[in-house]
RNA sequence: CGGGGAGUAGCGCAGUCUGGUAGCGCGUUUGGUUCGGGACCAAAAGGUCGCGGGUUCGAAUCCCACCUCCCCGACCA
């Protein structure tokens, strides 16, 4: 390809837009164009990077024995009123209506769709396992899309779908895509950390994602440097020691403390520390009000509590709905005699002498113990922090940021028995189908290679997924020595399925330089007189500082060695 | 949805306070000189100043409403 024939256009400066490097890059390279707020358009080169994550997501999909096909982004509501997920999506599901005003989505995911398919599909155990993929776009109605293709309205997912005869067997599939997954990233080039992780709404009992170390990275991750314990902080688990304040010091009193409402005031209108103060919070879960304490220097987690309830969704309660539940002022609330369940982080076991909201304007309760003087059931509900102590071996967590970029989860019947899919077993009995999905990000997984893999001068591609491998420069192309010589290159390394571009413009050799950094070719050849004197080329790979100079006739078999050599390695 | 910031040429910005019909750099086109890390000279194209109202002799500039984009946040009491 010349570049004079491939619409590609660098910016030299950072468009405003743009906040983390990978967004800068991938616009100043002209891989994207912004349509709108999330929506983005890939130009011939970007979608180059972006076919060739498809490509090795489908190699090892297929090569773990998952199947091809494609379903409908336009579905009809039906389904998810099936699930049950039509309201538990909510607002950022787009909807609408078609002309005989019927109510259609486009589809955020598909387990309905998949499920609604396989449930008409499978008959027999003699069919199973299965698993299903497809490489699709994806809506979702995002309440701030972010960065680029990091989070977008529109974006193109990998979603595949396992299903098996038992819980058991469902443990395979999981496992043959947990592996494939991490052969995926390795081939993409990417540092791609498994982590335990939260469900959400997708549900299920079991899920990982692959994380992205990065500082712009949207989520959490604690991390066990000795026993490997990772986890989404989402999810994140901790071993506690419980409260300090296990002395008795006396029957709950009431202290005034005019004017203080949030921890830190009553701490202070109080004089004891801020975790001696337990903080209450009011939430509704399927509707119905619940309260959560917590030590008042940790947060509640609000994924953690969903999950230990059970329930689908979980807000926090609205200043009136949580004093109505609770009798009491905002400000004041407090566990003591409350007549909604409530729940007490285990940080907060064997605390007998802490401080509480008295459910009375100004007033608070000193000498509280959670055990005597309060009806509270045990739950691990606090977010956990940097410098908590391990889940399993108490070592201290460290927490990075992380970009997902997939994401497995056991899903079990959730689906299937909504919609009453089931097989027949080996004695002619009905059973439910067992589930399992898994996504990956596909335009994500672009943008979090060039995150992960750049300099200050632009992109270094992984030759996995570097839109070209080879940068021809073209130093002099009003020679016609130099310009046969730069094709017959060509034509040699593309004959062994190397990509190259060959920089035929008529600048002066500074912005070809710039612009092949900033793009991030792999290797960089320069086709010049004066070394084509000499018989050679120069040749250069991404981020070495010096060129070396190769004979002519070598240099098509030595890089195409090198990039294939970097491609089965990956 | 709440808070903050911004919409002026393809990109980055000035001009707005103090109204007088639009400018700079980069990029683009043409010609010339150059030619190893974003050259120089000359000429040129390109903007209903986000949209709609209003005030005014006159609005990018003042007033009112709206739209869009970016950042922070998600009722942690």
């Amino acid at each position: 390809m010349r570049w004079t024939r491939s619409l590609i256009t660098t910016l030299r400066d950072d468009p405003q837009e743009a906040e983390i490097a990978s967004h800068k890059l991938m616009l100043r390279a002209g891989m994207l164009r912004k349509v709108g707020g999330g929506l983005y358009s890939f130009t011939p080169l970007g979608l180059r990077a972006l076919r060739k994550v498809e490509k090795i997501v489908r190699e090892e999909m297929d090569a773990a024995g998952a199947l091809e096909i494609l379903l409908p982004a336009l579905q009809p509501i039906e389904l998810w009123e099936t699930s049950g997920r039509a309201s538990q999506m909510g607002a950022s599901m787009f909807r609408l209506k078609d002309r005989a005003d019927r109510t259609m989505v486009l589809g955020p995911t598909h387990e309905e769709v998949v499920t609604d398919y396989m449930l008409h599909e499978i008959n027999s155990y003699r069919q199973l396992p299965v698993i299903v993929y497809q490489i699709q776009t994806k809506f979702r109605d995002e309440i701030r899309p972010r960065f680029g293709l990091m989070r977008a309205k529109e974006f193109i997912m990998k979603d595949a779908y396992s299903f098996d005869t038992s819980l058991d067997a469902a443990d395979a599939s999981y496992k043959a895509m947990y592996d494939a997954y991490v052969r995926i990233f390795r081939r993409c080039g990417l540092e791609a950390h498994p982590v335990e992780a939260d469900t959400g709404t997708i549900g299920g009992n079991h899920s990982h994602e692959f994380m992205v170390l990065a500082p712009s990275g949207e989520d959490g991750i604690l991390h066990c440097a000795k026993c490997g314990y990772s986890a989404n902080q989402e999810r994140a688990e901790r071993r506690t020691a419980g409260s300090r304040y296990t002395t008795k010091a006396g029957s709950p009193e009431e202290v005034a403390t005019p004017g203080a409402h949030s921890v830190d005031e009553a701490a202070a209108s109080m004089g004891v520390p801020s975790t001696q103060i337990v903080k209450s919070l009011v939430y509704l879960a399927d509707g119905k009000p619940v309260l959560a304490i917590v030590e008042g220097n940790t947060e509640v987690n609000e994924c953690k509590l969903r999950r230990f309830l059970g329930c689908s969704i979980l807000v926090p309660a609205d200043i009136e709905t949580a004093e109505k539940a609770v009798g009491a002022p905002f400000g004041s609330i407090g566990p003591v005699g409350v007549k909604i369940p409530v729940y007490a982080d285990i940080g907060l076991k064997g605390a007998r002498d802490v401080c509480v909201g008295a459910n009375k304007d100004g007033f608070h309760l000193r000498h509280v113990s959670i055990e005597d003087d309060i009806k509270a059931e045990w739950a691990d509900i606090a977010t956990v922090v940097e410098g908590d102590s391990c889940p399993h071996c108490g070592e201290p967590l460290s927490i990075e940021r992380g970009i997902e970029v997939g994401h497995v989860f056991k899903l079990g019947t959730k689906y299937t028995e909504k919609f009453k899919a089931t097989y027949l077993d080996d004695k002619g009995v009905p059973q439910t189908l067992v589930m399992g999905c898994y996504g990956i990000g596909v335009t994500r997984t672009v943008q979090a290679v060039v995150e992960q893999s750049h300099d200050d001068d632009g992109i270094i591609w992984p030759a996995s997924v570097a839109p070209y491998h080879v940068d021809l420069l073209l130093l002099d192309p009003n020679s016609p020595e130099v310009v046969k010589a730069a094709e017959e290159l060509e034509s040699a390394l593309e004959a062994q399925g190397i990509d190259v571009l060959l920089d035929d413009r008529a600048e002066r050799p500074g912005v070809k330089f710039k612009d092949a950094d900033l793009i991030g070719f792999p290797f960089r050849v320069v086709a010049g007189a004066k070394a084509l004197a000499k018989g050679c080329f120069e040749v250069r790979a991404r981020g070495d500082k010096e060129s070396a100079l190769m004979p002519v006739g070598d240099t098509a078999a030595w890089i195409s060695a090198r990039i294939k050599e970097k491609l089965a390695g990956a």
